[in-house]
DNA sequence: CTCCTGCGTGGATACGTTTTCATGCATCTC
DNA sequence: GAGATGCATGAAAACGTATCCACGCAGGAG
């Protein structure tokens, strides 16, 4: 059973392809056309390809994304609100997981491009550099969660992404007094962990632990800034989107230095080793470690202790992520902050 | 910057797009045409347009993905083994989130056909009608952990899925007396539930419950016999698949049971809400209930008390799943069952 | 030497759509 | 009534690729 194309609906309604193209793409036509065409796309059941028109166009529609882990609660809450932002559209989205691998991560720009999918959204994990291949040919790239990092180190290879928008952007006279700003949905790391510290030195701890992931700059800084610079470096700790790595880094941190009472996990699966490492260490949440763990994922309140957490609003992120590289207007791009919230249970508490 | 096309390459290859096309797809040349064209490739950055291809083989390379909600981990599971294998392949997915709502299944099915994706993996929650426009058109399905339940409700549509594949399968000549299989993979769930029955009877639990959602057929007929019969309708109750009705089944059946000591939850949305519904009633676990909840999910462990588990290879499922959509044999359609293990943790107790 | 076979090659075509352009007809203006 | 204006319409081109077919050339068999 073949599917009808739009000449079997020329015929049938005794048109040309022209006439049914713009009856069904909104054109000018005449009523009794119109209504003799859509009569027939109905009795036929017609549905246009959209490899014809993809090719004609030269772009595939819908977007793609680009996730660390799946399996990381939070980074399914913001597919999903990606998805439900692209079901409304009716667009189609091509998914892939790098794993937090900048290698994989450069595959599957690769394999995007190949596709010719124009528009994406992504949770970088390379460094600037990576995305160049995407935005010389013209993608539209709206970043969430994270920014990729400025990577200056092994050539001239413009460092910040800013820099690289600039240089391949599409404008030949790009005012250079009014940088281009990246399009990126981010959460407010710097009001979150500030949060996040204040809370714990309200409570009396002084030695207060990062436990960081695979673009935690940003929270790293502000982790930094909120502890006013009497930070020393071995008490911010990276681990690299594993799971074992996470246990590893938690286990390692809180072996080297049992002086430290309070710990602030910059994710879910982080916070998910740290809450892992403690009981294995036989450190007792909140008496022996106070925890704030970023996410509001829902086993969080079942954990024991019910965690303190810092929400991040996951699939407002993916969703507002998906209308900006929607309605993607190339002249401004729009960057935008949502708001988190300290959410209080029972894995903080005084410094003993 | 506009991409190279083969047409580029032919030229400055000095041969024709013919010749350039067998070389980049394996096909026959002679040992130095082959090398000047791949050395011009490599030098244009030429990477053969998926659209082109696309629309000459009247199909779409990749697969599309149809789950029921990625927040739920154990379908992060699924996807990331799907994703996995997928990426091996070099091969796109397209992704779908159905909600476990038929309307918006039978949405995604059609927007897939649009896109002439003909591969497809699903985790269906309509019944097998839904399923006919994409085998009528032609798409190699296979379920994963789920299959559709025959609906004969309404009209003279065939009623299983079996039957409709005799109907629209591509063999004319189909011997009767060996019926098409239904391509899945699944758990085992008979064997899964009749382990987690057996244990908590052996622990003297006689009013055993069952809390299940969507498309969890099998499982209630495997909990039935399990229990030989012997089992109240109402023991037996179903949510649709969102968190708040899963903790308003959950919360409903423990206040209208209050005799019952044990419940097995068939997934891990569904044992978040027991736990959550038995706190709330000031019920204990293990103490006044044992729980044995579906998919052993990372924070299973973290809970108060450490859930008992029934563990489903999600990863695998998916990996497995997406092995057979590719080298999917239309002649002899294969099944794969997959063994499931139960994980004794804490949350099972004696009889009080 | 001739015929046949086999292989490497390039021209041409088709895939299904959107869009441009020219045409024809009807209506409006002076 | 003649020219101008507008609108509905269809023929044709283009998008980038894979594949069919025909052609030419080399080498082997007779």
């Amino acid at each position: 059973m073949k599917r009808a194309t739009i000449k079997d609906v020329a015929e049938a309604a005794g048109v040309g392809v022209a006439t049914v193209s713009r009856v069904l793409s909104g054109g000018s036509a005449s009523a009794s056309t119109r209504e003799r065409v859509l009569a027939v796309a109905a009795q036929l059941d017609y549905r246009p390809s959209a490899l014809g028109r993809n090719l004609r166009q030269r772009r595939t529609g819908g977007m793609g994304l680009l996730v660390p882990d799946l399996t990381d609660t939070f980074y399914g809450q913001l597919a999903e609100g990606v998805l439900a932002c692209a079901r409304a559209a009716g667009e189609p989205v091509v998914l892939g997981s790098t794993g937090d691998d900048p290698e994989q991560e450069a595959e599957l720009i690769g394999m995007l491009l190949e596709q010719s999918v124009d528009r994406l959204i992504a949770v970088p994990c390379g460094g600037a550099h990576a995305w160049r291949p995407a935005l010389r040919a013209g993608m539209t790239v709206v970043f969430a969660d994270r920014v990729p990092a400025a990577d200056g180190e092994d050539d001239d290879l413009p460092a910040s992404l800013t820099e690289l928008m600039l240089l391949d952007g599409a404008g030949p006279a790009r005012s250079p007094a009014r940088p281009l700003e990246v399009p990126s949905v981010l959460a407010d790391d710097r009001a979150g962990v500030r949060t996040a510290v204040r809370y714990l030195t309200g409570l009396g701890h002084r030695r207060i632990a990062y436990l960081g992931g695979p673009g935690h700059g940003r929270r790293v800084d502000a982790f930094r800034a909120a502890l006013g610079g009497r930070t020393d470096d071995e008490l911010v700790v990276h681990a690299d989107g594993s799971r074992d790595s996470a246990y590893a880094a938690a286990s390692g941190l809180l072996q080297s230095r049992p002086d430290l009472t309070a710990l602030v996990a910059g994710g879910n699966m982080l916070g998910e080793a740290a809450v892992l490492a403690a009981r294995e260490l036989d450190l007792r949440l909140p008496g022996d470690l106070s925890l704030v763990m970023y996410d509001d994922v829902p086993w969080a309140e079942l954990c024991h202790p019910p965690l303190t957490v810092i929400a991040q609003p996951g699939r407002d992120l993916g969703y507002r992520a998906a209308e900006l590289v929607l309605r993607s207007d190339v002249r401004r791009p729009k960057s935008v902050v949502l708001p988190t919230e300290l959410i209080v249970r029972g894995s903080c508490g005084p410094r003993r």
